[in-house]
Formats: C-alpha cells, structure tokens, sequence
DNA sequence: CAATTAATTAATATTAAATTAACATCCAGA
DNA sequence: TCTGGATGTTAATTTAATATTAATTAATTG
C-alpha cells in the first residue's frame, strides 16, 4: 500500500499543528482543515484513507459534517475518527450512528495516537491482519503476540528486528530502499548512523538464516519469496 | 452460537443510542429497557445472553434490578454487565454482591466495548470461570468471587492487580501495550506514573511465580500460554 | 479513628536492545 | 589490480525500558 493519506479537521490550529506534527512524522501524507465545510470540499478531492474529525467546531460541527460525508458515495471506505475533548462524554459523541467508526479523547497522547490510527488503519485494509505467510509457508509473523514463526517453532524477537523482518515479508519480493525502511521504522525524524540496519539485518539472518533476506547491492533489501 | 441477545438497560437515551449502535453493527441482537421495570419485563421475556444494566437509574436502580433478575430462576446463566459513571467506582464492588459479572464503566469506548462484551459471552460459552493452564500447575480466576486459584489453592487478590491479572490472562499469548493497559484498568484519562504498572506486575510475579508474565521490551506484557 | 492493606511514586539498579565504532570484505569499474 | 563506495561483521558502548525496593500516600476496615 502507498503512504496513507489523512485528512485532519479542527478549528483549533494548536491542535492541528500538533496532531499533523505527530502524523507526519509517522509517514503518513496530512492534509488539513480548519471548518466542516472546507473538510469536505477537500475530501472529495483527495479521498483520504482516513479523516480525523474534531467534534466541536464553530459551524458546522463534527458530526454534521461526518453525515455528509458518509452521504457521499465514492467516500463509503473512508474511515471517519473524532477528536472530543475530555468532558464531552458521549452524548456529544453519540453521532456515531453518523457512521464514525472510533474516537480519540484529548488531551491527545502521542503514542496512544499513533497507535490508535495505526490499528485503525489496519482494520480497514482486510480485517485484522496479524499474520504474514511466506510462499513456502514456513515463516509466518504473528503481531498480536509478537511472536515469530519458522518451521513450527515459535521466537520472540526485540521490536526493531520484528518490525524490520513485519515490513520486509509484507510485501515477498519487493525491494524496500535503506529510505523507505528508516521511514516506517524508526520513523521521519529519528536519525541513526549508517551501519544500523545492516546490524538488524544481521541479526535477523543469524536468527532466520541467510538466504532468507537478499541485498540488492545499491538499491536495498527484500524478503526473498 | 446463535446469535447473542443482549439487552441493554439505561435511563439516558443517548446512552442507549450509542451503545446499541456499537453492539449492533457489531452483529448482536440487542433489546433496550429504559427503566428496571421494564428491564425485568423484557428479560423474562425475551431470555436475553447478557444484560447491560446502568447502575444509576430513577426509580429502581441498577443493582435492585440485578438482584430482582438474579432471583429468577430460569435467568440463572443471564450475564449481568453494569454500566458506571467514572467516579462510582464503589459500584463495582456493589454489583459484585448483587451477582454481576462484570462491569464496565463510562465513558464508554467502543472497542474497549466490544472486546469486553465478547470476553463475557465467551466466558460463558466455555464455562463461568476464565482458566489458564500452562506447562506447571493452572491458574484460574474468578471474576464474580474475585478469587485467582493457583494449583488448587486460593489466593485474595487486591483489585488492579487482579484486573490486571485478568486482562492479560484473557488473551493468552497476546501482547498488551502499556496504553492498552493503562486505558483498560485506569480508564483513558487517569494518569498514574511511569512505573505503576511495573510494580503490579512485580506484585503479580511475585505471588503467581516469574514465569507467568513475560516482558516484551518496548512493547507490553503478555501472559504465557 | 487507628490500623491495615492497597496503590502510587520515588530513587536507583539492572538489563536487553539499539546503536555506534572499528575494521573487514566485496565488487564494479578505471 | 587498484580504488572507492557499499555492505558485512563483531565487539563495545550507550540508551531506553523495565525491575526492584523502599517510602509515601490513599483507601479500607474493624
């Protein structure tokens, strides 16, 4: 899947700053939007993944705009999250029958954010996906547990050299650039010398043997299908 | 299974709207009460699997209705959920008495929700008590004497470290993030210090033996299958 | 309301994991 | 075959996360 896009909305610039800050840093593409109305103008144009509304805004509010957009055909597979602040319980939020599919309560946690957004989205695309099978079967990742597998037998790996192995078998065959690997795993802004992934990459081949993970001299790595 | 009646009993209607929004897209058969009367009416009538049943309610109150259904007779294997305000935390204790199950308190969060909601029926589906059996000697807990039973004996345990106890040993195996936690134990918006949840866990090795609950560094806790 | 018991924080230690450092190797092209 | 950029390797170091224990605060309970 390429880089999801999120459409943020909020009348609050502080919050927008600061939850855009967050997303993007995460890779995800932001676009924002300050009033219902110009939400979803926006969102007819750019069909986000996902679209995080604030509840309370001065015209037309989270809710109302949530009806809209749902009204409109081509954005059925939009996923819709409110914002509400602490306090607003949910009678305020119970336009869920608008058809929001979660809530995030401020004050807003980073992580808990990300998390969220993260499990969110992989909701959508097909269902709780937890599991990744190779073509021969015999790797398979199990995120809920945290746990590998290889032939049967069950490891646990630290969490960069899992997510590094999650990322690379998502896509068998597929050549993921030192970039792209940095992006999604350590993340936009973190900078780590040059030798790091090689060091996990190491550690994986010990752990899973060689023929596994191929370099692509110049280019990157891929799982080997 | 057929499909799981639920009936769901509180005096605010917003409330009713939410939840039974939430319950039904999630495939449930769900009935609403206003009142305890016509909660006992209905319960009777229609044998619902589980009910959802505010505690605070005019007129005949959440726990006077739990203890009116419990003597039912051919309502034996009803679940009883209350719903609480954040703050009555007294009712917990309370609604044990009165014969619930569980509870689950306000603000409601979707997912968190429906993943107790299935814990519940599957609870009952597979015999009232949740049991874990590892490599040495079982644990066992029971919610409604919340009692944790370890190789036969029986052990009092004090209330978060039994919630925790209980969270963890629902899904066997699976990782719980330090967010899940703290959000499913001390609600979304208490904020207790960095090393609380450490020290449950010390509390809780210490009792069970170290081997129970293992740490995955940078992740969560998960109890072991 | 004193006495327990539980829950949380505080302070520090410990440890696994992540990163870096230092050097080795490989390989394409001059 | 020399050279330089890229990756590999191993060990050493640093860091981040958790563990531990004691101290404090909160809550129950007789």
């Amino acid at each position: 899947m390429s880089v999801e896009k999120i459409l943020l909305v909020d009348d609050e610039l502080d919050i927008i700053e600061f939850v855009s800050y967050n997303l993007t840093k995460e890779g995800y593409d932001v676009t924002t939007a300050t009033s219902g109305k110009e939400a979803i103008e926006l969102a007819k144009k750019i069909k986000p993944d996902l679209i995080i509304l604030d509840v309370m805004m001065p015209g037309m509010d989270g809710i109302e705009t949530c009806h809209e957009i749902r009204s409109v055909d081509y954005l059925k597979d939009t996923l819709i999250t409110f914002l509400s602040a602490r306090g607003e319980d949910y009678s305020q939020v119970a336009g869920f029958d608008a058809g929001a599919d979660d809530y995030i309560s401020k004050p807003i946690k980073p992580r808990l954010l990300i998390s969220k957004i993260k499990a969110i989205l992989r909701r959508k695309s097909g269902g709780e996906e937890l599991e990744v099978t190779n073509q021969e079967g015999n790797i398979k990742i199990d995120r809920e547990k945290y746990l590998v597998y290889k032939d049967g037998k069950e490891y646990s790996f630290p969490k960069k050299e899992f997510e590094l192995l999650a990322l690379l078998i998502s896509k068998p065959g597929k050549v993921f650039t030192r970039e792209v690997i940095l992006e999604s795993i350590w993340g936009g802004d973190v900078i780590v010398g040059d030798r790091t992934i090689d060091v996990h990459i190491r550690k994986l081949r010990e752990k899973l043997g060689d023929h596994y993970i191929k370099t692509i001299k110049g280019v990157g790595y891929k799982f080997e299908a």
